[in-house]
DNA sequence: TTGAAAGCGTTACCAC
DNA sequence: GTGGTAACGCTTTCAA
């Protein structure tokens, strides 16, 4: 491998010339810069980063911490994120931290300490209180993608609001017995699952139909929610006409097992989702769309407005969802 | 920040004694060993990777490149992957590099001669000559998850096996029209729908079945099989009564698409898919059954046995489906 | 078993 | 504008 030293000898300069040259800092003449470089060029060389990370003090490397990343919203904040840093030319460092997990608990003890990373991203986290303490620890800045509360910059996304929206939709059509679909399925109830029923309730509430409120408990997934809706919608007498659903996955669920059952949708039973999914479109699903990639790219961004200036205070950046209106949603029969 | 100076200094030794102490390496008595660590654990010393990397040349890091991060298989062995390095202290640099694009070109071009791993995982990557060129010129061990034949290490899935698996399960059963959907949908046809399309076509052929071989095109993706087979399906004279998928959600396409059109599954129509996705079950799919995230730790493994005997020479570790009967297929009607 | 000192490959300060 | 040289924080050889 070809140091600098050696780029320094073949363009007759000092290696100090040499770094200046290539790294662009620091006053150099053209005609140097220019044997420099293809001195540098001719013998293939490619500065070492741990060297620059050594003498420089940063690493070139954004971290990136998530408790899932094989879940669509996870998935594809993270490659919003990718790409943004690959423009930058920054690399990614990923920690994966599933909630309640040995691994997750060393990636905190462990992993997070080597900061091998100049900032820290943090999909969807929600860390407990010691974790966030960790966190914070570190030292370095910090931006969470929805997941954290205040006291940090995050990419927020309004989720009472998004539920609020699709409720009111509904109850616009003239629906009053609407249900929510998802959440509290498991051990684990994350908070945008809980924030999203209260943004039902609320709307439920402030419309007058406290008493139409009804909670289908369902884990976050396709199959889970499904069969949740199964059982849920086969007594006709206790049907909901409308369905609130914790996201898209969950809402396609709803209408599987619907389709089932021989419930038309909308015909029968309307049902709104949260996201946007690659499979809206195919369940003609109306939803509030989200777009994560983007979510994740404003991360990125913020980091590196925190990174350029670290006096700068935490910033939330709130991201609205906006209604798509398909025709899974309809008015209620009769 | 305490250094490993700080650390001696506290604990009344030299900072090679410390360092010794630390990393087990060397012989320390143990009282002095006793002593460092306790100091260590005062000052709360994390050792820098950076100057580690330095000085030892390894960056206790993998890179893990791979052409998409959303993707079901993808995400899963990259979780696998995660996993795996976690137990063994082993950071993950991840690389997004999507077919055709120009960050594409920026991953293979700059980031991976900047060598921040120590060795590195492709995942399902079908690199180009050129690319492949670059990967080994990097000169470190590397280990592909499917998408390079030869010359290298590869957790291989025998593609041809699962779909001539599949082909023959139906063909089993009484059926004869079958046909193969999804692959050759968009621009880029990856080499696994190939070859899963070729283990179909063999298949037939072996039974004699050359005539009905039938291929319905369609992008990898749940909605765009959907769409391919409801057009497929329409006509009921050229309907097949059985399917062979390229994968589980592109099975799942097809089943929705049939029960939209009125088809039942199993009794008009068979379908079978490869993946044994979280959906499977839900769809009662039977499907040849591959486990990402075991593929994933695999690599890791190999990976691991390369970087501890850069001597050994290339291996390849065929992992094969299994199939899983449930009642998406049965005999054909009639 | 321990310590001193020489790297590891850059960058950055300070003279020239 | 350029070159010498001291860091950066650790590991590792070599002597003691």
């Amino acid at each position: 491998m070809a140091g600098i030293a050696d780029v320094a000898a073949l363009a007759g300069v000092s290696k100090s010339t040499a770094s200046r040259a290539l790294s662009g800092r620091g006053h150099v003449s053209a005609t140097t810069r220019a044997k420099v470089v293809v001195a540098a060029e001719t013998l293939g060389y490619v500065p070492s980063t741990t060297a620059v990370s050594l003498a420089t003090g940063h690493t070139n490397s954004i971290g990136v911490i998530m408790p899932y990343v094989t879940r669509w919203f996870f998935a594809e904040v993270l490659e919003g994120v990718q790409q943004r840093l690959l423009e930058e030319g920054l690399d990614l460092t990923l920690y994966d931290a599933k909630p309640g997990t040995a691994a997750r608990a060393r990636v905190f003890d462990d992993f997070l300490a080597r900061k091998r990373f100049d900032g820290l991203i943090a999909i969807g986290l929600e860390p407990e209180d010691r974790e966030l303490e960790r966190l914070l620890a570190i030292g370095c800045p910090l931006v969470s993608v929805v997941g954290i509360a205040g006291s940090v910059s995050v990419i927020a996304v309004d989720d009472d609001y998004a539920t609020r929206r699709a409720t009111e939709h509904l109850i616009g059509l003239g629906h009053e017995s609407i249900a929510f679909l998802g959440g509290g399925g498991g051990e684990h109830w994350p908070q945008v699952e809980r924030r999203r029923l209260e943004g039902y309730t609320a709307a439920m509430e402030d419309a007058g139909l406290a008493a139409h409120i009804s909670h289908i408990r369902a884990a976050a997934s396709l199959p889970a929610s499904y069969n949740a809706a199964v059982d849920a919608l086969g007594d006709v007498r206790s049907r909901p006409t409308g369905i609130v659903a914790v996201s898209d996955e969950v809402a396609v669920g709803g209408i599987i097992a619907a389709r089932r059952l021989g419930i038309r949708v909308p015909g029968d039973l309307s049902v709104v989702g949260i996201d946007d999914h690659e499979y809206a479109e195919m369940f003609s699903l109306t939803t509030l769309r989200q777009v994560p990639r983007e979510q994740g790219a404003a991360a990125v961004d913020l980091l590196l407005a925190h990174l350029a200036d670290p006096e700068k205070p935490p910033q939330t950046i709130h991201m609205k969802a906006r209604l798509i209106v398909r025709s899974s949603t309809a008015a209620p029969p009769e």
